[in-house]
DNA sequence: TAGTAGTGACTAACATTTGCCCACAAATG
């Protein structure tokens, strides 16, 4: 088993004990475990071999064990004896909106039902109504929940889509009268790249007709749910939005908690229980009876708890809290830091602009230089270009950088292909002549991890390559990527000088925002590029930099903040 | 179950809203 099938038998396993109605802290002990190793960035057998898996956090002796069952027999006993006593398809049927793990074992005891057919046919006929606290509202909800579930499954939405939608959605709740504030909450405003729904937070004194018209959006499809503070409705598209009306003087508290994550919440409720305070969205309550203390910005409530103000990207418990509390929270890599895009076509290839154009739009969103980086040869599909093509595009460019003037550099670069056998499209003699040399990976993503990593390592130890793109090649929802050994490729670009790219493109995110992280610990530079091919894709940036952000970067690992002239002389100290 | 303290025992995840049935489960971050 690897590692993702591992993070998933723990996942299961939680479940499985929630429903059997285990002791909270076994269950959570299984979740975090299931975490951490998805958040791995080395594969468990290597850890295995060194005999660490205890290093990994939340794991001990006892998971460590389960582990190298997993590893070695393919399976584990424990999951089989627990699937005795609870069908692991009951899992199931806690995806189903209104259903918990007590629920479940009720109607598994009562009844016998194990999966979702059963589910629905025994609501349909009306013999759920039997059991107690349950009745004819609560059969309705759970086939309208098991149908929406076989309609859109329980994916999470990419980024990119979810965006835009929430931004109509605010627009719109702006112009309303006596709206004081509007905001994005939750999992989008962390930047996270697939979201599980909108989170919608309002300033307002009345929140009734608030909630009015935001149940009476044309694309709301159902309303969930309605009350004076807080709304939930689905979308025709499948998407779920909550929405949260609280007065503008608790507007920091409010946006705190909506933001979350649940986790960073958790941690900073105990920190202010420490502290003598209980706090909630609404306030901080002093538990000797003094008056509560309002917050109408975010800053006023880190301070009260004593921490500078952590940035949402950050908000996920993976060690911020500790670093805050320290005095070491880095600061991270904003949008107005970034001079530069080192990845984007042209009509020379699979652009849809020329490169004039392109430098024109890139110039007006105050770029100081661009990296023209067309795809080559091999890459038929996107018309890449040949040694010949390539030299005339170079008297282009030279031409038009001159044309341009000294504030605004085009350079001359190539998005060249490693071919599924390692070798690299062009010769050290034509990649000597250009000013910047991406490699990346488009075809044989499905080969196998050796595979994979000769080629990557090939391309990385290649002198005059100085960056890889979209090193996984994934496509977010799409394509998971290629099998690659993260911890091996960051290890080597650190050595050598090889710019790790952060692609901006929200349906890649690649590196993804774990990885970024590991590759500042180990030294290795990054680039946030946008792979434009129109001038309109110049606006992922920020999907680009909010995963940097996610990874913890600063300006000083993010090389787009560099000027051009730095980044050329890193580029030929490269050997 | 992990982590810590210390070799067997203890502690550890907060605070709310809503629906639905009549006290609680589920859902929200």
């Amino acid at each position: 088993m690897n590692n993702r099938e591992i993070a998933e038998t723990f996942e299961t396993v939680a479940d499985m004990l929630a429903i059997r109605g285990d002791q909270i802290h076994r269950i959570i002990a299984y979740r975090r475990a299931a975490e951490n190793i998805r958040e791995l960035n080395r594969d468990l057998n290597a850890i295995m071999a060194e005999g660490n898996l205890t290093s990994i956090p939340g794991i001990g002796a006892t998971l460590a064990e389960k582990i190298e069952e997993m590893l070695t027999n393919n399976r584990l006993a424990f999951y089989d004896r627990l699937a005795e006593q609870i069908p692991p398809k009951l899992v199931e049927m806690l995806k189903v909106e209104g259903l918990g793990p007590k629920r479940v074992k009720q109607i598994y005891d009562s009844l016998g039902i194990t999966d979702l057919d059963q589910l629905s046919k025994a609501a349909q006929e009306g013999g759920l109504r039997q059991l107690p606290g349950m009745g004819a509202k609560s059969e309705a909800r759970i086939i309208a929940g098991v149908e929406a579930l076989v309609r859109h499954g329980d994916s999470r939405t990419p980024l990119g889509v979810a965006w835009p939608v929430a931004n109509l959605i605010v627009e719109q709740l702006r112009d309303l009268a006596g709206v004081e504030r509007v905001d994005v909450a939750g999992s989008l405003r962390r930047m996270r790249e697939s979201i599980g729904d909108i989170d919608i937070l309002v300033a307002a004194d009345d929140a009734e007709p608030i909630m009015e018209f935001f149940c009476a959006m044309e694309n709301v499809e159902t309303v969930l749910g309605r009350g004076p503070t807080k709304s939930s409705v689905n979308l025709i598209n499948g998407l779920q939005v909550d929405l949260r009306v609280l007065p503008a003087a608790r507007w920091g508290t409010s946006l705190s908690y909506f933001t979350g994550s649940k986790s960073h919440n958790v941690r900073l409720r105990e920190l202010a229980i420490k502290q003598g305070l209980s706090l909630n969205e609404y306030s901080f309550t002093p538990q000797d009876g003094q008056a509560d203390i309002l917050c109408a910005t975010e800053e006023a409530v880190y301070e009260t708890l004593g921490l500078p103000y952590i940035p949402p990207p950050m908000r996920e418990d993976k060690g911020e809290i500790e670093a805050a509390l320290k005095g070491e929270l880095p600061t991270l890599v904003q949008m107005e830091d970034i001079r530069s895009d080192l990845h984007m076509h042209s009509t020379w290839s699979d652009g849809k602009m020329t490169i004039k154009e392109m430098a024109e739009a890139a110039s007006r969103r105050g770029l100081s230089h661009i990296v023209i980086a067309d795809h080559s040869a091999s890459l038929g599909i996107a018309n890449g270009l040949t040694i010949e093509r390539l030299r005339d595009q170079a008297a282009e460019i030279r031409a038009l950088d001159r044309e341009f003037g000294p504030n605004f550099r085009i350079l001359h670069g190539t998005e060249m292909e490693i071919r599924a056998n390692g070798e690299l499209d062009f010769p050290d003699e034509i990649l000597a002549a250009l000013d910047f040399v991406i490699a990346s990976l488009h075809v044989g993503l499905r080969q196998p991890r050796e595979q994979i990593m000769e080629r990557l390592l090939g391309a990385v130890n290649n002198p005059h390559v100085d960056m890889i793109a979209h090193p996984t090649g994934r496509l977010i929802p799409d394509r998971p990527g290629a099998d690659v050994e993260m911890e091996v490729l960051i290890q080597r670009a650190a050595d050598t000088g090889t710019i790790l790219e952060v692609n901006a493109n929200p349906q890649r995110l690649d590196l993804q925002a774990k990885d970024v992280r590991r590759a500042i610990e180990i030294g290795a530079k990054l680039a946030i590029n946008t792979d434009a091919h129109h001038a309109d894709h110049f606006q992922f940036i920020h999907f680009g930099v909010a995963t940097a952000q996610r990874g913890w970067a600063t300006a000083e690992d993010v090389v787009n903040t560099w000027s051009a002239d730095k980044l050329m002389a890193f580029v030929e100290n490269k050997s």
